[in-house]
DNA sequence: TACTGGATTCACT
DNA sequence: GTGAATCCAGTAA
């Protein structure tokens, strides 16, 4: 079933642990969440100055937040917290549908390889930012299948340059 | 108007 | 472990 924008509406740091084992849907592909990052009101969130880019994260929760980064990808975020500002950052995902569209659009043949990072999720799903600010579940859904994962809370994927480790939630192997 | 660096990924060493 | 690819928001002037 698809959740509730209120379930968006906590802190960040909340929402992102709750995110881990939920359904993400677009279209014809879907995955289950395993890695998710929450990003408040601090120097490491685009939030942490308003600006017209990051105004969605103050003035909205449940909505998608999709920026452009590096020249060559795209993260996907939810905006949460009905009270200031906070999304969270969809970093890894487990392949159920639509694996071979995945696999043809990532121009990569490993299952496994095939969503654990944010501009991949995007490249496969082939998610851009016209879908910036659109409601969740109006094209983008987040299902609630009631999968329940072991969580894990700190670094996993890409902690080369990450200097935001507070809030990182991924499933434990 | 021009400059800077990034919530990344991949290929290479 | 290092560097390139590559666009654009944010900032400063």
């Amino acid at each position: 079933m698809e959740i509730k924008k209120s379930f968006f509406r906590p802190k960040a740091r909340i929402v992102a642990k709750e995110l881990i084992g939920k359904i993400l849907s677009y279209k014809n592909l879907s995955g289950i969440i395993t890695e998710t990052e929450a990003y408040e009101n601090d120097e490491a969130s685009h939030a942490f100055r308003r600006t017209e880019r990051s105004a969605l994260m103050h003035d909205s929760h449940g909505k998608l937040y999709i920026y452009f980064i590096y020249g060559n990808y795209y993260c996907l975020n939810i905006t949460t917290y009905d009270k200031g500002p906070g999304a969270v950052l969809i970093r890894g995902l487990k392949p159920l549908e639509g694996i071979s569209i995945m696999k043809r659009r990532r121009n990569c043949d490993d299952t496994d390889n095939l969503l654990n990072g944010p501009g991949k999720i995007c490249q496969a799903f082939n998610i851009d930012k016209k879908l910036n600010g659109s409601l969740v579940n109006d094209k983008i859904k987040v299902l609630d299948n009631n999968i329940k994962l072991k969580i894990e809370k700190g670094p996993r994927i890409g902690i080369k340059k990450s200097q935001h480790l507070k809030w990182r939630f991924f499933v434990k192997e």
